[in-house]
DNA sequence: ATGTCC
């Protein structure tokens, strides 16, 4: 086991196979997030991968300071994930391309939103209008259809039926997280807060309606495609990966902060590879404190968004990337975007999920393919 | 990542 959860220093360690890419920038990143005043533990993911300043696909544990530049501006970005009524085996990806339609607009249907935010806690605001609305970045909705099956009994008590269509949601919380971030770090600059002062209640409170924007925009983002594709559907699992929260790790009491880790001890989670890859269902095995009770949220970046167009635009066009080598179709008329959400700038799936397997932190409940992934219909690349 | 930058 030990092999799988490499020590960096007293402090960090990471997730990882010897399959796994690993940057040393990003090992170096997590290393300097330990050295964080009240810093006591950080543990980086197998999908680590470096981000602005701070890694993205680790978790903090810190006592008595919170540090909202950890958990970034998408607070509660997270995976929703739902099953729908439609069969695996009917899918025909022409007609599921056309129902499926235009949804990065503000979602017509107000009543449904409306329903949405009161039932999920979402006050008014001016950030309504992008509920519903994947995003961009690494953001997506992907019909999905079990692929394997490893823990048959696991995907029943679930509610699954391996027969029909999954439904993924990979959002947040859009400009609503965006904007508390960018408000704290105008007045506190990469300060952390100390907790109990009135700051940092302020941030907790904003955090925690985001959390709740994030859940219902997944939510909003599953229910307008099931009505575009008519189809019905329930919410399997909603998990978010962004965010922070008290804790208690090794019998300390303190803040756990989680920057694209998702969290071991809240149910079934999926671990999605690229829109070219598998994605995993899994549940956790045993928690793990020197792992921060976290596992990875993705197959994690490869290549850094501003070489990828260079290093593929020679080799292949936006119209052979709408498929990938999996038979899934790709909406994403978006030329810049198509080249950054490439398979080949992602870790391989299996490199991540085997290295969390290696380690004995989760066991495999099914394997998910790609049937079509929906970024953003955009304006028209060709 | 961003009712996003030219």
């Amino acid at each position: 086991m030990g092999n799988f959860v490499k020590a960096l220093s007293d402090r960090a360690c990471v997730v990882m196979a010897d399959s796994t890419w690993m940057e040393d920038a990003a090992l170096a990143q997590l290393l300097s997030t330990a050295q964080m005043e009240g810093m006591q533990r950080v543990a980086g993911m197998p999908d680590l991968h470096p981000g602005r300043g701070n890694p993205v696909g680790a978790a903090f544990f810190s006592k008595d300071i919170i540090y909202p530049t950890l958990v970034g501006n998408d607070i509660g970005c997270g995976m929703a994930l739902w099953q729908t009524d439609l069969l695996a085996s009917a899918v025909r990806l022409d007609k599921l391309d056309k129902r499926v339609g235009n949804i990065d607009g503000p979602l017509e249907d107000l009543q449904l939103r409306a329903q949405a935010a009161e039932v999920q806690g979402v006050q008014p605001g001016e950030h309504l209008s992008a509920l519903g609305t994947i995003g961009g970045g690494n953001h997506f909705a992907e019909f999905q259809q079990v692929d394997a099956i490893y823990a048959a009994q696991a995907l029943s008590d679930l509610g699954l039926s391996p027969r029909h269509l999954l439904l993924l949601v990979h959002s947040g919380s859009r400009g609503l997280g965006e904007r508390i971030l960018r408000r704290h770090v105008d007045t506190f600059g990469h300060r952390g807060l100390t907790v109990g002062t009135d700051v940092a209640a302020a941030y907790l409170d904003e955090h925690e309606a985001a959390l709740r924007f994030a859940r219902c925009n997944r939510s909003l983002v599953a229910q307008r495609l099931l009505l575009n594709v008519r189809a019905q559907g329930e919410c399997v699992l909603d998990v978010h990966h962004n965010f922070v929260a008290s804790a208690n790790v090794g019998g300390q009491d303190g803040w756990l902060h989680r920057k694209g880790a998702t969290p071991s001890d809240q149910g079934p989670v999926v671990i999605p590879g690229s829109r070219g890859d598998y994605s995993y269902l899994v549940r956790s095995r045993r928690l793990c404190h020197d792992t921060l009770l976290s596992l990875a949220h993705g197959a994690g970046r490869k290549w850094i968004r501003s070489a990828c167009k260079d290093r593929l635009f020679k080799l292949t066009s936006p119209t052979q990337m709408a498929r990938t080598a999996l038979g899934s179709r790709v909406i994403c008329n978006d030329r810049q975007l198509i080249y950054e959400e490439a398979p080949q700038a992602y870790k391989g799936i299996d490199s991540v999920v085997q290295a969390l397997v290696g380690a004995g932190l989760i066991e495999l409940l099914a394997r998910l393919k790609p049937v079509l992934t929906y970024k953003t219909r955009g304006e028209c690349c060709e």
